[in-house]
DNA sequence: GGATAGCATGACACCGGTGCCATTCGAGCG
DNA sequence: CGCTCGAATGGCACCGGTGTCATGCTATCC
């Protein structure tokens, strides 16, 4: 790798002025930037990022670490940060935690040894109170789930609400018995729906059954054996609220080898090919890209201005997304739905149309 | 932030011995070593890892760059070289290509200033000529798209005999006029499929017809108006080969809503939920986590031999995963599939089964 | 003509670790 | 007792840019 010496040497200067012809600056003489820009251009010259970074104390990196960047959910986020950094020359480091919550505090301190300008993090601990010794010095935005004993930004949607507002939503279709099925309480936002889905029962009077609160269907399996699970219960639940994608997208294949074709079904967190399925998936929406967005440009606005307060939690709104699967029978819909989406639900891909 | 010199201070040594500490040198006495660590503990020293790399000339970091990081395809890449990168204390710094070919070469020279350890890329311009400055020091492997003027190591897949396969398994069904939709032929993927599903029809003796050729359907916009383009031919197509899992992303929905429910379609690529989709969709199978776990491994192998010589190009076979989106009338299988994805076909999870 | 301002350029330190070599000191041994 | 050897530790340069200040030179003006 040729350095700036070597450029200097060549051009018979000092490393100095090579400096300022890279930095633009106006104070060299026409001929002698000619004389380095082709002596640059002679030796391949590339500026070392590393060196650059060295001298500042900083490196102009995003930190972006959820718990799986092959979650459309969090690639959404990272993708929206990405954008944003670009805009600002910056780079963005991903990392997905996986499901060890011991491994998150090793992973983000190596990442935050980088000098990063900005960390974004979906945690999957319950505690990040490690991160203060960093927080003083480079900027912690959280996303989709709040910090615990931790002070710093956060942007979350609105988990209680949304899942209040789903449930209703079953409720209003008429709904008596309704499952809740996720992956883990050690989430926080499993935790937050979970209220919100109790709150909904208590505000119709309905009771709340726990044997009708499943867990662990974060793969196909896990929620077959939730489907199973419930389909042994006493009083069989008639209707299912999925308190996030991924159990959404596991739990679709496995209500179908179940022949659950009976109940109905709002998720929370919108998810590729829901409205294409037969029903289309009526779910909660949460925007994971404007999550991203505001969550870099929160840290580009601490950067700039490192003494201005914000708000620390911000919390979303969320809408619900009504296709069909929440209607039962859904061939025969209980009220008729506001949301445009539903507007080509009769254009079925599915073959049964045509063969009945 | 503290540094080393703080610490050595602190401690009343030299930095020197501190870096010996860290760094579990033996020769250190063990009463120093405890002061060196009870002066680390107290004064919340961490290592500046920008310094570290500096001295090193090399980032432990390895570059991912590919046209979209949300893209599930995509994000399986990233997703596995994360994990075995990480295995080595390496991290994964992802970018996202976009679409705009003449943004490609910045970006990967940003990138490469960091004085990456590697760099994976999947590219969207035409020739990247411009890496082989990088490619003595940096090893560069591409993925899913083989280099154009550049000899590197490069992993794709069969699109050739993939999209042969695929057609020929379109003709065995019946179909003898079969569309090819796609996005764009300047991504050689599409055109190496094109030419896969050309040389398919000439084996069966059908002719080409380049007005079942359609491009532009990377988003559903797009491919409403490729379906609407294909509805309007003399002679419709009555089976549509996809020739990625965008497109197929995209095009399912504008099936649906252009009401084509008689179409059969094969897919290039699986994508989320193509398995609960009714029908469910057929389509070759691609192994992006494969792909990812190839190129990390090929570059920790070049840097740990850097004079061994290895195959350039590898080009990895892919499989038909057989469901029922391949079938017309997808209710009167023509041959019985051999695949076990299709076990559970019957169990719909299709309202119309139940009002049939 | 001399003082002064302004521009082009260079010298040098510094960012925070670490490799290389020197120095010091004590133990062990002939 | 003196010598050798190894262990513990320190000194210093260096990685590749860049901020700060100094220097030398020319143009300008009174």
């Amino acid at each position: 790798m040729t350095t700036m010496h070597d450029v200097a040497a060549h051009a018979k200067v000092s490393a100095k002025t090579v400096s300022r012809v890279f930095n633009d600056d106006p104070h060299v003489a026409p001929a002698t930037r000619e004389r380095i820009l082709a002596a640059m251009k002679q030796l391949n010259y590339v500026p070392n990022t590393l060196a650059q970074n060295f001298r500042t104390g900083r490196a102009p990196v995003i930190g972006v670490a959820v718990p799986d960047i092959a979650d459309p959910f969090f690639s959404s986020i990272a993708r929206a940060v990405e954008e944003i950094a670009a805009e600002q020359n910056m780079s963005v480091s991903v990392t997905s935690l996986g499901n060890d919550p011991s491994r998150e505090e090793p992973v983000l301190e190596s990442l935050l040894r980088f000098q990063l300008s900005g960390l974004i993090v979906a945690p999957i601990s319950e505690n990040q109170a490690y991160l203060s010794r960093w927080t003083d010095h480079t900027p912690v935005v959280f996303v989709d789930r709040a910090p615990t004993k931790l002070a710093v930004d956060s942007f979350v949607e609105d988990d209680l609400g949304g899942a209040h507002a789903a449930t209703t939503h079953l409720i209003r279709h008429g709904h008596t018995r309704i499952a809740f099925i996720g992956d883990t309480l050690s989430i926080p936002t499993t935790a937050n729906r979970l209220e919100g889905y109790k709150s909904a029962l208590a505000d119709a009077g309905l009771p709340y059954r726990d044997d009708l609160v499943v867990f662990g269907a974060r793969t196909v399996e896990g929620a077959r054996q939730a489907v199973a699970t419930l389909i042994g219960r006493q009083l069989e639940p008639t209707a299912v609220f999925s308190s996030d994608a991924r159990c959404s997208m596991s739990l679709i294949p496995a209500l179908q080898e179940a022949h659950q074709s009976n109940l109905a079904l709002v998720g929370f967190g919108d998810f590729p090919m829901a409205n294409a399925l037969r029903p289309a998936i009526t779910v909660v929406d949460q925007d994971p890209a404007n999550l991203g967005r505001l969550a870099i440009t929160r840290i580009l606005d601490r950067i700039a201005n490192p003494t201005k307060r914000y708000r620390r939690r911000t919390i979303l709104p969320v809408g619900l997304v009504e296709r069909a699967s929440c209607l039962v029978p859904w061939d025969s819909p209980v009220t008729e739905p506001a949301n445009g989406d539903l507007a080509s639900d009769d254009d079925t891909f599915s073959p049964l149309q045509a063969a009945s």
